[in-house]
DNA sequence: CTGAAAGCGCTAACAG
DNA sequence: CTGTTAGCGCTTTCAG
């Protein structure tokens, strides 16, 4: 490899000071149109590229931003970080992508993300802001905007998660439904506890009782968000004795009504004319399959995130922002009346 | 925001030198136990954490790597950085992302991961190694691995994808058919053409014709690796005359198989008693789907290339390394004899 | 075992 | 308009 070429180079071959290369570089004003044509040129010729860290080190700003995400692989992960890459391409911003493998060990990742001098902002994916994390974030000189989670002080992006745990539960009942299953991770995850709340606005509004004995919430890992609890639970579901079983489910997470759909097929149980069911999130999947599901607007979430943070660094003043879309029912081939 | 805390402070502090910091923080052999003691306590005790830039900077290294990957958001992708990501968290290397629209703009992002002092190493990921970009790469100061790509010079991992068009296609006329189609992305895709020789060849094994009118290829964006061209390609093969109808079709990539087989669905073509289908990649929703298809071993493969790369880091001078992944057979539900 | 000092490559006053 | 000179925060000889 041939040796780096530097201001230095660059000074020395067009007989100027470096203080001149580093300002025709920077386009600063102050610079005879002729020295600066010079000085692109010699550039150009050398071949010459700034060295990041010696910018960022000199500027006190890296041009990175990071993102600490749980469980990289999930559908919503992905729409999320499509949304901030598309909004980052135009802004000259790099990514950074911590990724953990729960919502637990998260800290870790995040603590590396906030180490000085590593990136200007912080975007923390759908991870619970303790009081810890709170305030390990407040003393933080980088700003942090938070994706699908909320708290006061920071800015925020998220979705009404009650209003579409409300929305899915009032479309199964407005089709007839009286006895409507909850399908949910661990009541641990903010998120689900939130839809679950929706749920029993719905059935409350109807004057429909909440039998927790058709509520089959899953413990474990990554807080339950998979498609085999959705499978399991599903199975509980349909070793209920037949007057007991629910005509519909509602689950808190594509994944798990996917997983739930499996369950269902397997056991020659037809969707949705023997059951109907609705899950929340609309991952790619969901289509393929016809499931009707609450959406969120995950790009859009994504981009919107970016442009929060961009914005901050920017003004740092700014008090904080919070958006909350609201979950939009799309309807596919899932539901239907009951038998 | 508290003035962040430099070696300096803990030198003062500890009443030792910067230098005498400097060691104690990377574990050099010759401090006294006294001392070292001494200068942790206070590093401790001030919530001393080193500066990413200035480290950088001083070390010449980064300890960061890049991944570049058109479409961020295609299953696959997201599959090889887990395993990127996995194998990593364990390195004490990060992760910086450079996402492009498709795999003609890859260049730019090339181009930014390549800068000096941005990372110690690069994944490309596939992206087909023109010659222009094969003279970059070899002259850029960092090293790289291709990752479902070949080229001589540079570290790689991919999969035989010849093999897997072969084994395919040879699967399907196992199980009796005669006439069997060819649904593909563009033939400008290195992967696809690949795919479409071993295609050949089993069909050549067989003393089976290859009939072009049933080679469905998709050009535009993205080389056609879409659902939507796999829906097309098959709404095309469901015009043809039922005298002229192939019995069974091999698409190159599971997206286009799932399209291939909604079109089919819509069309009420049953699969697979009607129609046979393999697809290639075995991608999430082929599972939910029931898809026979070939498998690439997405998340080994993401894990060896930062293997390759790490150990590369380590010893510079070694003979490019390649390794190629044979593509296993995933039988579902989507194929069957023929009627 | 420890300190002084010279960088790493670039930016940004401050003079002129 | 341009050059000199301090840094940015850390690592690493080189002496001692």
């Amino acid at each position: 490899m041939p040796a780096a070429v530097t201001i230095y180079d660059i000074a020395e071959e067009a007989s100027v000071s470096i203080a001149t290369v580093s300002r025709v570089l920077n386009d600063h004003p102050r610079v005879s149109d002729a020295t600066r044509r010079r000085v692109f040129r010699v550039a150009e010729r050398l071949g010459y590229e700034p060295h990041a860290s010696a910018q960022s080190l000199a500027r006190q700003h890296t041009r990175l931003i990071a993102a600490v995400v749980p469980m990289l692989t999930s559908y919503f992960f992905m729409e999320v970080i499509r949304g901030l890459q598309d909004r980052l391409a135009e802004s000259g911003f790099d990514l950074l992508v911590h990724a953990s493998r729960s919502v637990e060990e998260v800290d870790r990742p995040m603590e590396r993300a906030l180490q000085r001098g590593r990136s200007d902002g912080l975007l923390l994916v759908s991870t619970p802001l303790t009081p810890a994390r709170a305030i390990r974030l407040a003393r933080a000189p980088a700003p942090a905007v938070l994706v699908d989670s909320f708290h006061p002080d920071f800015d925020s992006v998220s979705v009404d998660n009650r209003r579409g745990g409300y929305e899915a539960t009032r479309h199964l009942i407005e089709l007839g439904h009286k006895r409507v299953a909850l399908i949910m991770p661990s009541a641990a995850s903010v998120p689900a506890a939130e839809r679950r709340a929706g749920y029993a606005d719905a059935l409350a509004e109807a004057n429909l009782p909440l039998d927790e004995a058709i509520v089959f919430s899953t413990d474990g890992e990554s807080h339950g968000y998979t498609r085999r609890a959705g499978y399991d639970a599903m199975q509980r579901l349909l070793a209920l004795p037949a007057s007991a079983r629910p005509t519909a489910a509602f689950a808190a997470a594509d994944v798990m009504a996917l997983g739930a759909n499996g369950a269902a097929r397997d056991a020659g149980v037809r969707v949705p004319e023997e059951l109907s069911l609705v899950g929340f999130d609309d991952v790619e999947p969901s289509a393929y399959v016809g499931l009707t599901t609450l959406r969120q607007p995950m790009y859009e979430m994504g981009q919107l995130a970016i442009a929060k943070l961009l914005r901050r660094l920017r003004e740092p003043g700014l008090p904080p922002s919070h958006t909350t879309f609201a979950p939009r029912l799309v309807l596919r081939q899932s539901t239907a009346e009951p038998a």
